[in-house]
DNA sequence: CTCGTCTCATCGTCAGACAATCTCCCGAGG
DNA sequence: CCTCGGGAGATTGTCTGACGATGAGACGAG
């Protein structure tokens, strides 16, 4: 869903590479902190390591590994200077998506499935569904725009969303079933047409949803500090 | 300026090829439709092949090159959709980047720094150096949010911003000179505090900016159209 | 206990090779 | 004359193997 969407690999080994890692790392089957060599890499997947080298860059290229020169690239732990950014950045992408498509009155069918997947992972009291459901809403809304631009920078943060959601649910206390409403609040703002009300709705909606990471992120660092 | 921002190549060759070529490619040195093979660049460069690509590769990623699996990289020529698309992210990016800036009341100093070079360089009419002060200029303000994420996407934007600039330098005909009082209008609304007046006058800028490379590229395309 | 040196792991880059795929020209057929 | 295949060349994707450079941790000297 993300990757194919505007700047596909070049070819279907190195792309069935790169998102077998990707979500092995938004899943947290690789852990932040954890280290991944280009060799690792290469033995795990029986590949070639310039083939695990490129890899890697993309995937640092996406902000979900971090390295420089010469060092060997980690998974990065969130902190809250990171996690403030990386909303900053959503939020102006996502107010932005909500707006134009008030603006054009556009509902996407994407967005609608994706919110009942929500509601239904959310009563089925699956997490992970429910975290997959809510990217999926997000990014329907910003493919909805139909700015190939657009889509292509906000993949740079959906990456880092996805895991700051990973972070996230390994130290969850309370599942929010907020999200759905205000899903519906800011759903009905575009169909109206309202575009202030739709950009405050996200606005809203995701500040919200930073404010709890912060709290989680807070809280955990709290509980095992050294 | 642009480069060793934020995510900065694995080594100094890989960045200074990649440098090389990215500024060849925005100059117009390399022109839109030209084909880049990566042995053409690895013979231009004395590099080997996989360090050819490597390079071609993270310029695909930001849209100055373009290319799909066993296909030459080419340089793109930018159409109208394109221009139009990349101008509405631009105006995304930057006119956040100014409501934020306003919030803080924090002009720049490298903005005056680039400001002074575009008049200098309108008064010399160097018409290079007034694009390269130009970008100058809205990089300072970008990177004043200090937001390493906004910094990061708007690399993506920043090099085929450049190629349009050098596309319109092709054809152009006049030389606009708005271009330094509406940047005042904008230092002016941030240093006043005024969010929203910033927010406009800089919409309204990149909006013009755009109709007029717009109605270059409508001109040159009916002047040499087959 | 601190500091400098030294070895090892890892990365950056290279050379050369092979298969898969694409491009383009050129001839056969309508 | 134009259209449609086919084949040769060009280009890319990936591999193997190698060498020097750089960073990290251990080890010993002071």
């Amino acid at each position: 869903m993300s990757s194919g969407q505007f700047q596909l690999g070049p070819s279907s080994l190195t792309d069935a590479l790169y998102e077998s890692v990707r979500s092995r790392i938004i899943s947290g089957d690789i852990a932040p902190g954890e280290k991944l060599t280009e060799q690792r890499i290469a033995d795990d997947y029986r590949v070639a390591r310039p083939t695990a080298k490129a890899c890697l860059e993309r995937l640092t290229a996406l902000g979900l590994l971090r390295r420089s020169a010469h060092k060997t690239a980690v998974v990065p732990e969130l902190d809250e200077q990171d996690i403030t950014d990386l909303f900053f950045t959503r939020e102006m992408f996502e107010c932005t998506a909500a707006d134009r498509l008030a603006e054009a009155r556009t509902v996407p069918d994407a967005a609608r499935k994706a919110q009942a997947a929500i509601e239904s992972a959310v009563r089925a009291k699956a997490f992970d569904d429910q975290v997959v459901a809510d990217i999926e809403f997000h990014w329907a809304l910003i493919n909805a725009v139909d700015s190939p631009r657009l889509s292509r920078v906000y993949e740079m943060v959906s990456g880092e969303v996805h895991l700051t959601m990973g972070q996230f649910k390994a130290h969850r206390r309370t599942t929010p079933s907020t999200v759905a409403a205000e899903h519906a609040l800011i759903l009905k703002a575009i169909e109206d047409g309202d575009r202030a009300g739709a950009r405050e709705q996200m606005a809203h909606h995701l500040q919200g949803a930073r404010d709890r990471v912060l709290a989680q992120v807070m809280a955990a660092r709290e509980e095992a500090p050294a």
